[in-house]
DNA sequence: ATAATTTATTACCACTGTTAATATTTTTTA
DNA sequence: TAAAAAATATTAACAGTGGTAATAAATTAT
């Protein structure tokens, strides 16, 4: 056993609480000006700290912002999870929540070019391996399933159809904030109601 | 009229051939190191000039990288284009077809990063506008049209699964690529051609 | 109260994009 | 060909970057 100190806790939570100072500083650099804008010494007079005790809380910046983006997409999950309250449960709800999801990038465009546009390195200790998943298509099997027992898709292709769904909407957002073609929120609206009509609606 | 000086075309050529140094070097180090390591210093040095030199022939780094981007670009396009030289018009042909797209991606996947996770800016004059857009489905779209004509999708739906497509092939090679997800390449091929299976396939 | 430990800071390092002033080379004019 | 003009290349400097090492300050344990 280890000789414990007697306040160990208190001194966790106090370095738990001063590292969400580095997190939220980073977060809020990121989601106002993207995560080119991020450095150091920002994140640092942000939180109130001189530069170089971020290294003190974080081993380098990688770090940092590996932690920040589960603390993201966590709000994320969250926010979704709350918007998509009420939907119905039919074909019109499964594309209010892509719509809903989509929305949620246009609105933060430097949170999904943070999410897909930067690569992090996964930190060899620490990130407390939370999946940071957030599994929309999952959480719609049932409404999926109902296609099957509708007749309009056959049960072994739930499983591409989801997917493509979830491949497509992550393409065309990431089409658009690349400035890439010429896609337009707008259109993008469009053709993902096309698209999840042709895949989930029986054909005549 | 303008005065013209004698020897306009020489100079205008050498002019042209010392930018392309620069484009060179460019391209060299975002194919082996990523966009993220391109750096004036780095391209100048690598093209036998001092750093500064490069302002007299871009403005700034974001139309030096504007203008590789379009040399790279027409680069894939050929490459797919060659590669793609006798492939069957058929259902097959097809899935050949992305998954040639794909894997040009996952040889080089600092090309793809430098195409849609790094976003530039179009110049305000130079860049020649050329429209840089590889549009695949374009160039099968009498394939895709014998799928009218077996009967296996509407006319009216060829447009969306063209797009759905192109859409989900860009969102798995990002979701792979930018380290989010499981996705693996050997199953973003599969997914590929089930995907296409399910879109192109009569449903019985 | 003193020793030990943790935490914060400043001073550096080699790097970044960009600009300005200077040096060099090339071209045009006389 | 010689001098003037224009184009091109270079170095110096600026404010910024991530990260390290040594030092200063505050906290904790003995």
């Amino acid at each position: 056993m280890e000789k414990e100190k007697k306040s160990d806790d208190k001194k966790n939570t106090k370095r738990q609480r001063i590292k969400m100072y580095f997190l939220e500083a980073a977060e809020e650099i990121i989601q106002a000006e993207g995560h080119e804008s991020v450095s150091v010494r920002k994140v640092a007079n942000k939180a109130g700290y001189s530069y170089a005790t971020i290294y003190n809380y974080f081993t380098d910046l990688n770090e940092l912002l590996w932690a920040t983006k589960e603390i993201m997409v966590n709000k994320l999950y969250k926010t979704i999870i709350e918007k998509i309250q009420g939907v119905e449960f039919d074909i019109s709800g499964i594309k209010k929540v892509f719509s809903i999801y989509a929305e949620y990038y246009f609105e933060n465009p430097n949170i999904f070019r943070f999410f897909y546009f930067y690569r992090l390195n996964r930190p060899e200790r620490g990130g407390e391996d939370t999946s940071n998943e957030l599994d929309i298509t999952g959480m719609w099997r049932d409404t999926f399933m109902s296609f099957v027992a509708d007749g309009s898709i056959k049960e072994q292709d739930i499983e591409i159809v989801a997917k493509t769904i979830i491949y497509a909407v992550h393409g065309m957002i990431a089409l658009c904030l690349s400035n890439n073609g010429d896609l337009t929120e707008e259109n993008l609206h469009k053709d993902l109601e096309k698209m999840i009509d042709y895949l989930l609606l029986k054909k005549q």
